[in-house]
DNA sequence: TTTTATTAAATGACTATTTAATTAAAAAAG
DNA sequence: CTTTTTTAATTAAATAGTCATTTAATAAAA
């Protein structure tokens, strides 16, 4: 039994955001764009909200895997690869789509009204933070960690949010420069000398 | 003539986005809010189109105030001094109120589908680039000082937008630190000693 | 008297969801 | 294997509601 329909809904689901926003993404125009009737929105997802939710379960996981598998790539210790993995994961081709962007954000204002979408979202703001902050620890102390940690996790999000307004959208590459940047000029001179160390070891 | 009517539909405007979204802000609703039959709102802003661009735009001129009033306080020679303005003016507390918060979110999302708020919106975002790298270049070269405000900006936005989604909302007073922290470590030593001479000096 | 402000009511288009019916697939029984 | 039975997938049509906007009328102001 192969669930096809659930997918297949949800790519409808962002590509109706990303042609007419969310605002006029209606039922009727989801189903139209993967090709099925209305009502098996109801059938598969209990209803709009449930397939609104999971087009946002959906891309939060993409996300997520962006960067798990970036961070698998990297030494365990070294502390500025893994920063940049994370970085990178974000700025990820998969989720400089103008598709995805424009669901993000559909999403984010959304998350606002919203009970669910809001923990959703909310949950993954902070698994960015802990992510950056666990690296940083290792690097500085932990109150100093938890401020560049905000810092970083700024730079990502309004990198973002103002490319997402851009006509050319999201410049990947000079956002990780803006970033890479800034972590350099927060890391103590003990830091990098350990990180080019560690690198050199290997 | 006092034109009493306006300025009260757009705030009735806001709280409506406010206690239900955007998505949900019918003309009934926002009219209902202030007290009015929904057709004054065709009578005064020509349909809900015109009304929602002139919330808009009164969103966006209360930021440019506040950064405008800010500046004019500042040394003009004390650039660290007028950044500072800069970001205070887009931390003020009268854009940190939930109504403003959300109403911006919502229009920043509801922007990509919308010529009129789209090209609002990016004049916004590039008076803000425009306004730091005039700034900065006055202590740094110009490719720098577009390097540097664009990760200004960027941390404004992130900061802003991060604050959105936190239940407490932004705190101002973190966002400075994290934007003053940046841009010290930013600045040349010589920039620095200049604008310290400088402010003595008055 | 002419213009402006304001509204209640009507309009027609669109909304999400439900119902009932139909088709296709899977399971069970022969 | 077939045939029958049961379950799942899918839809067209109906429902009840909301949407923005227009019309026609009334009240107020100039």
């Amino acid at each position: 039994m192969p669930e096809i329909r659930k997918p297949q809904l949800i790519k409808a689901t962002m590509q109706a955001i990303d042609s007419t926003g969310l605002q006029k993404a209606s039922v009727a125009i989801i189903s139209r764009y993967a090709g099925v009737s209305p009502a098996i929105i109801n059938h598969y997802f209990g209803g709009k909200d449930g397939l609104l939710e999971a087009t946002m379960r959906s891309v939060l996981k993409d996300l997520s895997d962006a960067v798990r598998d970036r961070l698998g790539d990297t030494d365990p210790n070294d502390v500025v690869a893994r920063i940049k993995a994370i970085v990178g994961g974000n700025f990820d081709s998969s989720q400089l789509d103008s598709k995805v962007v424009k669901t993000w954000l559909a999403f984010w204002s959304q998350a606002m009204h919203h009970h669910a979408l809001f923990r959703l979202q909310r949950v993954n703001e902070q698994r960015l933070l802990s992510h950056l902050r666990r690296e940083l620890k290792r690097v500085m102390e932990p109150e100093r960690a938890q401020f560049v940690a905000q810092g970083i996790a700024a730079l990502i999000d309004g990198i973002w949010l103002r490319g997402a307004l851009t006509p050319g959208g999201i410049n990947g590459e000079l956002a990780q420069r803006i970033i890479t940047d800034y972590l350099e000029r927060q890391l103590p001179p003990s830091a990098i000398t350990e990180h080019r160390l560690t690198r050199t070891a290997r």
